[in-house]
DNA sequence: CTTACGGCCTGGGTGC
DNA sequence: TGCACCCAGGCCGTAA
């Protein structure tokens, strides 16, 4: 599951495969995943991928004019401005999307749904077998819309930042943590892994955790986000970088996928309970409960705070 | 408005 | 060999 360190590592290894390549054609298979797959068609051919980022989950590869390519690249209307970056592909691997160059003569593997010929005479192809990843060709206002939604950078974000963001909300904290629109690139794997090092429970209230606890989980997620990243991502089932090695960090793992095993910490079996929708594993020790955790189905107490009216 | 939750998409793995 | 079932991340509709 490709999560921002796996997503970070894919990005770099694209970055020296296939930065400044030009794309000459498009070719796509299934296409359900794709917002607007004409729009690849129409925009993509021709342009230069002149930058790789990752935001969040998501790459950007994006795109500039293709210098002295001829006229079939011009797009009346629109300026150049002077930027070379025009607009950009965003790709979301999903659960078991795949992205790399491959030499053009090489069998598809099954399951490919998008190949780029690049003008090197290599295929960069996007394999994904369950299709939950996207992609989309966004540009202008439309990319720029796309991008607000997401919420702070978790390696980016200052403590203080970061405190206030969590205590806003009185969802769990683990919802927290998931939510795109609240904190970018944070999925399961991380989620999990940081709470078990803050020692927070899953189901504790983001406005109900202490400001210690709050600078604690900023330090513990950064620095495992970081220490992912430098191992090359998880890889739990089948997640490999773009040049198909798997990464190393699931070796460090201490509660994702630990259910019935000792809590590394005090020894106590790990627990796996379903919050945010999500199998949760955490040490029932280590991460104390909040008062009403039962199981799955805690409703947070009913809030009367603020009435709505009279 | 915010939050919670169930269902849906898909196919690999598992267990019978 | 088949087949029912589970699970995953994101999204959407609905309910509180």
């Amino acid at each position: 599951m490709p999560e921002l360190p796996e997503v970070e590592t894919v990005a770099r290894g694209l970055r020296q495969s296939i930065l400044g390549r030009r794309i000459v054609s498009v070719t796509l298979g299934k296409t359900d995943f794709i917002d607007d797959p004409a729009a690849l068609e129409q925009h993509l051919p021709g342009r230069r991928i002149s930058a790789v980022e990752r935001y969040g989950k998501f790459m950007l590869l994006r795109l500039g004019q293709a210098e002295g390519a001829g006229s079939y690249l011009s797009h009346p209307g629109r300026i150049d401005d002077g930027d070379n970056v025009v607009g950009s592909l965003l790709v979301h691997l999903g659960m078991t999307g795949h992205i790399a160059p491959f030499p053009a003569a090489k069998p598809h593997e099954k399951h490919t749904h998008v190949c780029f010929l690049l003008d090197d005479g290599r295929e960069l192809r996007y394999i994904d077998a369950r299709r939950f990843g996207r992609m989309a060709y966004l540009e202008g206002p439309a990319l720029e819309q796309e991008l607000q939604e997401f919420g702070a950078d978790p390696l980016v974000v200052s403590v203080e930042d970061f405190v206030a963001l969590v205590r806003a909300h009185r969802a769990r904290i683990k919802a927290l943590l998931l939510d795109q629109g609240v904190l970018r690139g944070v999925g399961n794997i991380y989620a999990d892994e940081s709470l078990w090092r803050a020692k927070i429970h899953p189901t504790r209230l983001g406005a109900q955790l202490t400001t210690k606890q709050a600078r604690t989980l900023h330090r513990v997620l950064r620095d495992i986000l970081e220490k992912a990243i430098v191992l090359r991502g998880s890889s739990i089932s089948d997640f490999l970088d773009a040049d198909g090695e798997p990464g190393e960090y699931q070796r460090h793992h201490r509660a994702y996928g630990r259910e019935g095993k000792g809590c590394y910490r005090c020894g106590k079996l790990i627990r796996r309970a379903i919050v945010a929708g999500r199998s949760s594993y955490f040490c029932p020790r280590c991460q104390p409960a909040p008062r009403r955790f039962k199981g799955t189905l805690p409703l947070p107490s009913p809030k009367i705070s603020r009435r709505e009216m009279h």
